[in-house]
Formats: structure tokens, C-alpha cells, sequence
DNA sequence: TATTGTTATACTCTATAACTATA
DNA sequence: TATAGTTATAGAGTATAACAATA
């Protein structure tokens, strides 16, 4: 079927309402995406996740580690398994993650008293320090989000998410 | 340094303000993470595409995937630039995908009559039937995802990041 | 010169399975 | 038997670079 497919070529773009002074680039109809939360959702994630990427590429740390290292600073002593948990990162994930940050020197791993199987999770010294910096990167970020986003729908956004764990 | 860190085992769960019954394992402190956006809609949205991934699993279609095939029956004629540019998706993954949508006999590339550079994507008739199909299992999932969310956090949620392009 | 589609590479993430050592 | 950590593998997603054909 579908021999002869009509080129039904229409360069009109189908902008919504969003028609900036100089729309660059045709957008075209998303059809029922539209109506899918997960596409937005998505794209709103993508987005700040590529600039929270940039914002710390001085200490080339990505999303994933950094939220590793925040929870070690404010959960010391607890085992891999906790964090993984927590963050909903796989155990084989996270180890190979705690190598990485073990090497960079930001993290130590101490037999557990409690259970022989476990390292209680430190940050060292050097971690701390690392942490505190990149910490400010991240809330420098954070201050850029909420001006791209407006201070409203930036507060009603964050309300609706967190309250919905 | 912290050649005896002190073992702070604690094992007493740092819960916040959702303690339901047998809350299963314990929450830790998710301290800075709490006052950034990106980190719940990043859960959100990592949920979403997990139960979305599930609900496509009949027709083995990624959530990728299914967008392209949305634009696609909406766009008719569309080179892959153009789709590639409107959801966001590099040329060269765009064009794999294709191939993986084409060897399912789902889709077609035409030579264009405007541009010899460039292919005019179409949907098969297999396609067609496929997408319509795959269409109803999305929307199925996002009366889920509606139900999960409450309504009205939904439909706010949908209105926010809509509106914000 | 710039753009379209393509191939190739690399790196990250994710998901599994299998293994050890402990519980 | 179950869990903690490790290693290995495979698949998907993302980001580049390079190329031929065409604009």
C-alpha cells in the first residue's frame, strides 16, 4: 500500500503559541505528545540536567555523583546499600561510581563495625572541601533555573514535585 | 586525616513527613538535594518512562521511538532533520532509529522532490495500524499516571511545564 | 560554504547475571 | 536463605567527528 504517498511537503511550520520574533526553526505538530505529562517532564529534566552538567564541569562531577556525594556528607557512615537505595541507583552502578570518587580521593570506605559485609561511607577532607565548592556551583545553577523558569512557576513546581514522593 | 572516623552508624531513619505504614527501608537525609528542581523531576520523569517503557513493552517501542512515530504520522513528508529538530534528537540517532523503524516495515523514506539532500518520512500502513495500536497503550498509561498523580497535581503540573517552552 | 543523511567512536546510564563473603 | 559489595556484559542515550551528496 502506500504506492504513490502524497508529498504532502508543507513547509508551513505549525507553531503553537509561542511565535517569538525570529522562531528559528519550524516546529512541528506534536500531536498527542501534547497530552503526555512525560513529555515535558522529559524535556524540562533534559534541560537542566545539560546546564547542571555545565554548571559543574570545573570539577567534571555529573548529576549522579554529585547527589552520591551530598547524601555521604549528610548520611556518614552508612553502607552502599543505603545510598543506592535512597537515590534509586543500582548497587553495581553506585560501586563503580565510589571507585571513581575513591580514586579522585573525596571518599574513604571503612569495614563496618556492625556488619562485616559493608563499607561505612566517609567523605575525606579533601572531599569536603571539593563538596563545599561544588555545592555553590550547584546552587549558582539552581538561582538560574528559577530566572528561566520565573520565580512562580518555579516555587508552584517544586511544591507540586516534592509533595508527591 | 579521619584515621578513627567516628562509626555513625546511625541506624535511626531520617523520614520526612511521609510515614506511612512499614515504610520499607529507611529514607536518608537528602540534605541540598531537597532545594533542587532537577532531582524530583528527575525521579518524576525516570518513573514515568519506566511505566511507560512497561506499557509499550507489547510493540517492544521505547519512549523515543513513539515520538517519532507521532510526528512522523502528524508531519507527513517531513525530512529527518526537521523531526530531529523538534524533538530534540541528534541527526545521527535519529537516523538509527529509523533504520530499526524501517526494518519493521513501519515507516518509509522517499527521496524528497524539493531536495535532493533530504528523505520525506512516511508511515507505512503497518505503521499506521502499529501506531494507533501503541497510541492506545500510551494513553492508557497516562490515565495511570493521571490517577497516581491526583488530578488536580496532574493537571497542574501539565499547565506548568506546558506554558513554559 | 552550509545542510542532509550516514557511519563510526566514545562515554554515560541502566539492567542483569554471577560471584564472594558475610549474615 | 538472604544481603552487601564486586565484576562483567549488553543495550540505550548522548555527543562528536568525519564523510559524500547536494544546496
Amino acid at each position: 500500500m502506500a504506492a504513490k504517498p502524497r508529498p504532502s511537503q508543507r513547509a508551513v511550520p505549525v507553531i503553537g503559541e509561542d511565535s517569538r520574533a525570529g522562531a528559528e526553526a519550524a516546529r512541528l505538530d506534536l500531536g498527542i505528545l501534547e497530552g503526555h505529562l512525560g513529555y515535558f517532564v522529559r524535556r524540562l529534566q533534559v534541560e537542566i540536567f545539560q546546564q547542571l552538567i555545565t554548571a559543574l564541569a570545573p570539577f567534571n562531577v555529573r548529576p549522579a555523583q554529585f547527589s552520591v556525594l551530598v547524601l555521604i556528607e549528610r548520611n556518614p557512615g552508612q553502607p552502599q546499600a543505603a545510598i543506592a537505595r535512597s537515590l534509586n541507583i543500582e548497587r553495581a552502578a553506585l560501586a563503580k561510581m565510589l571507585h571513581e570518587l575513591e580514586r579522585r580521593g573525596w571518599i574513604q570506605r571503612l569495614p563496618s563495625v556492625d556488619d562485616g559485609r559493608s563499607h561505612a561511607l566517609f567523605l575525606t577532607g579533601a572531599g569536603e572541601d571539593a563538596l563545599t565548592r561544588i555545592k555553590a556551583l550547584a546552587q549558582d545553577h539552581e538561582r538560574r533555573l528559577e530566572r528561566r523558569l520565573g520565580a512562580r512557576r518555579y516555587r508552584e513546581l517544586a511544591a507540586l514535585l516534592k509533595d508527591f514522593g
